[in-house]
Formats: C-alpha cells, sequence, structure tokens
DNA sequence: GACGTACCTGAACGGTGCTCAGGTGAACGG
DNA sequence: CCGTTCACCTGAGCACCGTTCAGGTACGTC
C-alpha cells in the first residue's frame, strides 16, 4: 500500500465525527487502524501536522464548482457559505478549521478566495488582505460558536432557544455589515 | 488565609506570561505556589474554571476608565482597543480569553458593553446583538493572529516582515469595515 | 474541650504526545 | 537467486497531563 496516509486521514474524519475533537488521539486512531501509535509518525511529523491534513480534507469534501458569473459580493457571500456549511458537517469542524489556521497549517484556500474577490474590483492591497481577514475571521468565530451550542443542544441540554441564538440568520447579517462596510469603500475608491 | 484564591489566580498570571498557555498546568501552578496539585481542587472545581477566572482577570488589570461623552461608534472602538490591549498585554492572552470566552465561562463584560453601545441607538436588539458578536469575533480572531505572529516574531522567527501582517493598523481596518456596516443600517433605521 | 471546616497531603487512575532501537517484508538491481 | 534498500510497523518507555479520593492538620467558634 503506497498511501496509507490517505487511509489514515479518513479514519481520522470519521473518528473526529463519531467522538469529537477531544477524542481525536494518536491511540485512539492507530488502534481503529490496528497498529500501534507509533506507526503513525511515519506518516505526519505530528498531530498538528495529521490535524491539518484532516482540516483540508474537510475543506476539500465541502467544495463546490466555482462559478464565474458572480460579482465579488457574490463570490464573498458564496465562499463563507461553503466555508460555513463545511465545518458544519462534521462534528467540531469549525474549531479544528480554525485551530489549524491559527498555526497556519492549512486551511488557507479559503482566505485566498476571499482576498481574491475584493482585490480583483481595484480596492487597494493592503486593505483587501485586512478585509479578507475580517471575513475570515468573523466566519470561524460564529461557526465555532454556532456549533457549539448546536452540539450543546443536541447532546441533551434544554437550552436551544432560537431566540438571539447564533444561527444562519445572524450569519449572514454579520457577514452583509462587513460586506456593506467594503462596499461603502468600495465606492468611495471609485468615485476618486 | 481566607482568599487564596487570589493568590492562585496571581500566579497563574504570572506563570501564563511567563511560560505560556500551554505550560499553564495545574500541577506547575500548585508546585510554584508549593503545594500538591490536588489542593487546586479545592479553590476551583476544575481547569476550565480556573482558566476563567485567569482571563477574568487579564481583562479587569486591563479595564480602564468609563468615559460618557462618546458616541456609540466611539464606544465600540474604545471598548475593543481595550479589550485587544488587555490580551496582548500577556503572553497567550488572546487566545485564553477566547477559549474562555467560547466556553461560556467569562469574559463577556465586552459583549455586553459592546451591544449596549450599538442598541442604545435604536438599533433592532437582534441586530445589535448580532453586530456585537460579529465585532466580538473579529477582535478575537484579529488579536489571537497578532499575538501568534508576535509572539513568533520575538521567538527568533526570521519573519516579522510588517508588510501584510496583522496589527494595529489592519485592526483599526477590520474594525471600521464593520462599523460602517452598522452606520448603514443605522442610517437607514432613522430614515425610515 | 469538642466540633466544623478550610486547607492540604500523597497516592493513584487513566489517559496524552512523542521517541527510539529494532524488526519484517516487498520491490529492485546485479 | 542473492543482497540491498526502504517503507512500514512493533513494543517499550519517557515525561507529562487533569482529576479523584481517603485521610490529615490546624484554626475559629460554640
Amino acid at each position: 500500500m503506497r498511501y496509507r496516509r490517505t487511509d489514515i486521514i479518513a479514519r481520522a474524519v470519521d473518528i473526529l465525527d463519531q467522538y469529537g475533537l477531544a477524542d481525536l488521539s494518536m491511540r485512539r486512531i492507530a488502534s481503529e487502524l490496528g497498529f500501534q501509535p507509533s506507526a503513525l509518525y511515519h506518516h505526519f511529523a505530528n498531530k498538528q501536522e495529521l490535524l491539518a491534513a484532516v482540516a483540508d480534507e474537510l475543506l476539500e469534501r465541502g467544495a463546490r464548482p466555482r462559478r464565474d458569473d458572480l460579482a465579488w459580493d457574490e463570490v464573498i457571500v458564496a465562499a463563507s457559505h461553503e466555508l460555513r456549511d463545511a465545518m458544519l458537517a462534521y462534528r467540531d469542524g469549525a474549531e479544528l478549521v480554525a485551530t489549524v489556521h491559527a498555526f497556519g497549517l492549512g486551511a488557507h484556500i479559503p482566505f485566498t478566495r476571499l482576498r481574491g474577490a475584493i482585490a480583483g474590483t481595484g480596492l487597494d492591497d493592503e486593505l483587501a488582505r485586512a478585509a479578507a481577514m475580517t471575513i475570515l475571521h468573523f466566519v470561524f468565530g460564529h461557526v465555532s460558536d454556532e456549533q457549539t451550542h448546536l452540539q450543546a443542544g443536541s447532546a441533551g441540554a434544554i437550552d436551544s432557544a432560537p431566540g438571539g441564538r447564533p444561527g444562519a440568520a445572524s450569519f449572514d447579517v454579520g457577514l452583509s455589515l462587513i460586506i456593506d462596510g467594503i462596499r461603502q469603500r468600495q465606492s468611495r475608491t471609485v468615485r476618486a
């Protein structure tokens, strides 16, 4: 078998979805695959690297076909929703992806895409970068929050009151808030 | 001694600042205080609760006198900067506060303050809530990112190129982006 | 002097990430 | 057919981790 790496990642995704990030240990992955934990270190330098691969796998599984008929703001909305849905599709997905991104080890396709969409409209490069980062931080923060409450609710907590809880609605609100801010700078630039 | 709790928190802050969040273990705190780890569980139910207390301590130390002569957007800027500075003042401060907030165990004064500032201008309650969350997620994300790079730079990494790195400038950019978005909804509401 | 209780001990449980010397077996060039 | 290489894996072990628990000590109060 050449690419045992692939099997490992797939198993890790299963464990993540079934038992959560806290129980996604090297020992558990190895034991479910039927070998010793130390064998994992032949394929990954450390746990962080494995987690980065798992995060990228989640994003890849959630990838949707690109469309080239969208305006810049529509691209932002589409990319943000794609990212959100990809993370929500697996238990603790948001925390995983956000953590991996924070460590700088992976999950930078979304950033590149956002930055490209914003920069493509003549906005200053540095500003485009800052704007893309703002959106990304918002998405990670919001969806992590959202998923925490979601999983707490499904775990039997009485809570789950829809009033004021973070969800699809407040996600769109926050997102459009930032996009409106960008659009404003956009029109300023065009006007000048 | 009545409130050993205070001593424990103070020590924990010291350890956090000196060795980082990863090395802030119950064993380490206890050993630096000269007693057994199990003794800590007389004062805190678990590590999360202790961390929440440490996070609140950081925010309290970074608190600045309130001013009542500020407009709502100035309040947002002031609160965001206060939060940012408080987290940046200690090693791994951002990660700690963000984590504690995510677990819902503390650090909700900033949210309350932001929400109050936005709601005080007649904006819909639910919208104010979503806007406050958006800002908070941005601040946590940005400052965590910022601090990671900051600490990586001071730890000897060659990096630290100021071009495009997250810093005070891009923080203000992102913040004003969101505020502009809020202002837009604001004027819409007023107009109606 | 007895009692409650705040505070702490010391040992243990069941985990964790990670390292390392060494073994096994299939593929490949001579 | 042999020898070498190398991907892959073993098994033991290191140095931790958060948490629990029965029990001990010392102080303030009735």
